[in-house]
Formats: C-alpha cells, structure tokens, sequence
DNA sequence: TTGGTATATCGAGATATTTCGATTTATGGA
DNA sequence: TCCATAAATCGAAATATCTCGATATACCAA
C-alpha cells in the first residue's frame, strides 16, 4: 500500500469524481454491444462526461490504477476500468491506521 | 469539512509524519518551564525535529491548522500546536463515505 | 524603551502537476 | 492489406507546490 501515491492520486476533485461515478455503471451509457457482461467503462464514456481531453482521461485513469484504486481490463480496442474495491478498503484502513491516534 | 483542502495538506509526507509525531507528545523535547501543562508542541520542537526551515514548517503548520488537523494556542511568544482529533475523525468519515461504495 | 526570541509572512527559484493537442500504438473490419 | 477507431504516450505551456532566506510582527525582560 503506497499511501504516498494513492493520496497524490485523490489529490484532484476530477479523480475524485471518476471515483464516485464508477460506483454506479448506470452513470454511464448502457454497455457496448457484445459487452453488457464487463462492469467497467471504457475511457471514452468516462472522457465525454468529465468533459476534459482524452488525453488527460487517459492520464488520469492511468494514475488511479497505478494507486490501485482502479483495474482495468483491455477488450479488443477498449480498455474497460471500473473500481478496485479491495484496495479502495485497503487504502482506507492504511490511512486510518496512519492516522488516528491510540 | 473541506475535503480538497485536507486532502492537499496531507499530500505530503513531512507533513503526514508530524502529524503522527504529535501524536505522542513525548516525541519532542520536555515542556518548556511554565508550560507542563500544555499538550502542544512549539514550532521550535517541529522544525528542530523535522529538520526544514523554521519558515517552512510555520508554513507547513498552517497548512494543518487550515485543514484542521490541528489546533494552535498562543502563549507569549510562543505557538502550541496539537492534534485537534475531533476533526481528524471528521476527516476519516468524509473520506470513507466520499470512496466507499453503498 | 531597547534588545532578544518565537513565529508568521513575503518574495523567489526549483520542481511538480495539470491539461492540452499531436503522435504513436494496438486492434478490428472491409 | 489498408483504414478507422480507442487508448496510450509525448512534448509543452500554464499553474501550483515546495522550500528557502530575508523581513515583519508579537511578545517578553531588563
């Protein structure tokens, strides 16, 4: 658990936002064809409705899974990323642990 | 409870680590005389400790305070920091439900 | 009032982050 | 094979953060 690399991670509303609407797929348009079965979303969805370039979504997505709070998973030309609720929980209780006192 | 500014002051690990140092006053040198009764911590005992200048840990201690992380008290001519732990648990819960799913 | 000490604030240079458009890479279809 | 599309990477400009030394402010003691 690099707690370093996953608060500089947090550290942008916009990261924080992709966080909050991966909670949900049906933040997103319905799943491409032949894909209903993947939980994740693709970077275009998440590029369109953060409004930024796909660049920066591209960049962005590469720092939340670097921090572990995100997985990704590479379908023909897509690459599908949907949350890591393991490490978020992970991160969580590292933080805490660093934290609070007693 | 400003999540970006906690956040931004704790994406920092000098800062994260005199956060944990206070959280045992015993990690700094002894009560200055008069003052035993203070939980706090002089700038002094910080920067002497953390090794940075005395304008970037005043800086540094700011930031905390900002964020609430800590509380400062005043005597002459002296800033007593501590742990303000209310808050710290306030953060913790704003974080957990800001990431956490459900 | 004068001088000394603790802390805060200011200004600046070095470094890091943000965000973009352009390019590259990977893949799938005609 | 050739083209189109999705995503990743590159290079750069704008902005923010880090950290310092110098200066200002606040307070105490003589």
């Amino acid at each position: 658990m690099d707690i370093e690399r996953s608060i500089s991670a947090l550290n942008n509303p916009m990261r924080r936002r992709i966080l909050e609407w991966l909670k949900d797929r049906s933040n997103f348009p319905p799943a491409l064809p032949g894909h209903e079965d993947l939980e994740g979303v693709c970077v275009a969805y998440i590029q369109e409705k953060a409004k930024l370039s796909q660049s920066t979504i591209s960049n962005y997505m590469g720092l939340l899974k670097q921090a572990r709070f995100v997985k990704a998973e590479r379908h023909g030309q897509w690459t599908f990323y949907r949350r890591d609720e393991e490490n978020i929980q992970a991160f969580l209780a590292a933080v805490k642990d660093e934290l609070l006192k007693t």
